[in-house]
DNA sequence: TACAAGCATGAAAATACTTCTGGTGGAAGA
DNA sequence: TCTTCCACCAGAAGTATTTTCATGCTTGTA
């Protein structure tokens, strides 16, 4: 998980830094609001912390600028700033969650985590890479990869295993299938997907019993995950 | 905004259900966990809120089978258990926030709206899932999971299951579920609805009891919800 | 209690799936 | 241009699973 730390006193920020890298999070650290927009607009992180009292922009600023700027990455305020009033006002800026200081770092991580589960629910974005085991998929390049050795596959079974892969666990009627891999509409009476499934099974699957397609029957296939 | 409130006490509960009412929020409220479990499968709320001390099944396990049923709705803690310990495992538990009682009902509402505004975020995509008590139904996917586990159906005792819950609280005769799910016009004399009605009810009832498919002798069957 | 309706079960029949064989056609190289 | 190769697909034989039916048993109703 990456997060980006937006805090100007350095020991506080070593602190959590420190904190967090050990927890195996993978922490930048911003000193100032301007600095902080930049880095956000620059890489995408998972989670976002501020702090609001922060020389130049401070927090509730920054904050606002980021959800201009469409940066939807979930954003946790760590501030000594505890009244309702501040709580309120940093939420309403665009916040997902206000921590007070002085704060436990259990409960720091714990938030974090939150936050980061919601987001991962929620924006299953499209990713050029996906992982299923110890299968490599790599979409634009268009690579397969099993136990890291190369998975040699012809464009209609990459096509297939695309499809697959971003419908996972769901059931895939033939009828589907051929629609979108092959483009074909109501041509029943062929048995291609079949075949390919089957060629799939045996180009991609390390040990012979573990199936990543499994057949339901009367129904069509389904990628399992 | 639909809120969920799970809470036994009657005058915390009112305060909160009038606070709520007042700024234009729709509030039901479950006075325990069961309840507040039977609620949540059966409506969509876009918020729940939990207490953690309840009668019967407690906040945290109400939060964990929740999860379980795939009820993604986001979820606030709101207790008097302030501790790091109960927050993180709160948090861990699967919700989205932790609000120590006593609290400011503005920051309650600021909360609220920070959650709901996340969860707007997100792309949704339509899904077609029904829930029976704690039998989830997904019709596009096509996977049926009681208590959160996997219930593998055959296609015809799916299309089976489709067209009474499509249908609940309805007598359907066996003539109507032949000419419906089987395509079969006038053959009486078979007795496959009956085999396959048993199917289901085995494979589909958490505990023999409580039966889904009610036989109404000389009529057919119904699923009573 | 008697009778009809519904239920459970096992085995046969039907259907669906896997796998192998081989043919076709297009692309790459001689 | 001709040959060779290989992706692609259809057919068919061999398996596996599902569906159906017939039977006897249980339950509900008059």
């Amino acid at each position: 998980m990456k997060i980006l730390l937006v805090e100007d006193e350095p020991y506080v920020a070593g602190v959590i830094n420190k904190g967090l890298t050990e927890k195996g999070y993978s922490v930048s650290v911003a000193p100032d609001g301007n600095t902080g927009l930049k880095m956000a607009l620059a890489h995408s992180f998972d989670v976002l912390i501020l702090d609001i009292m922060l020389p130049g922009m401070n927090g509730m600023e920054l904050c606002r600028k980021l959800r201009e700027n469409k940066i939807n990455s979930p954003i946790l305020f760590l501030t000594a700033l505890g009244t309702t009033e501040n709580i309120v006002a940093g939420l309403d800026a665009g916040a997902d969650d206000y921590l007070v200081k002085p704060f436990k770092f259990a409960e720091l991580e714990a938030r974090l985590k939150s936050l980061n589960r919601r987001k991962n629910l929620v924006v299953q974005e499209e990713e050029d890479v996906q992982y299923l085991d110890t299968l490599r998929i790599d979409f634009r390049s268009k690579l397969v990869e099993q136990e890291g050795k190369p998975v040699a596959l012809t464009s209609t079974e990459f096509r297939l295993l695309e499809f697959f892969v971003r419908n996972k666990n769901r059931v895939l009627s033939r009828m589907e299938i051929l629609e979108k891999v092959w483009g074909i509409d109501f041509n029943m009476g062929t048995n291609v997907v079949d075949v390919y499934v089957n060629y799939l099974r045996k180009k991609i699957s390390s040990n012979p019993d573990k199936k990543f397609i499994q057949t339901v029957v009367g129904m069509g296939y389904m990628l399992k995950v």
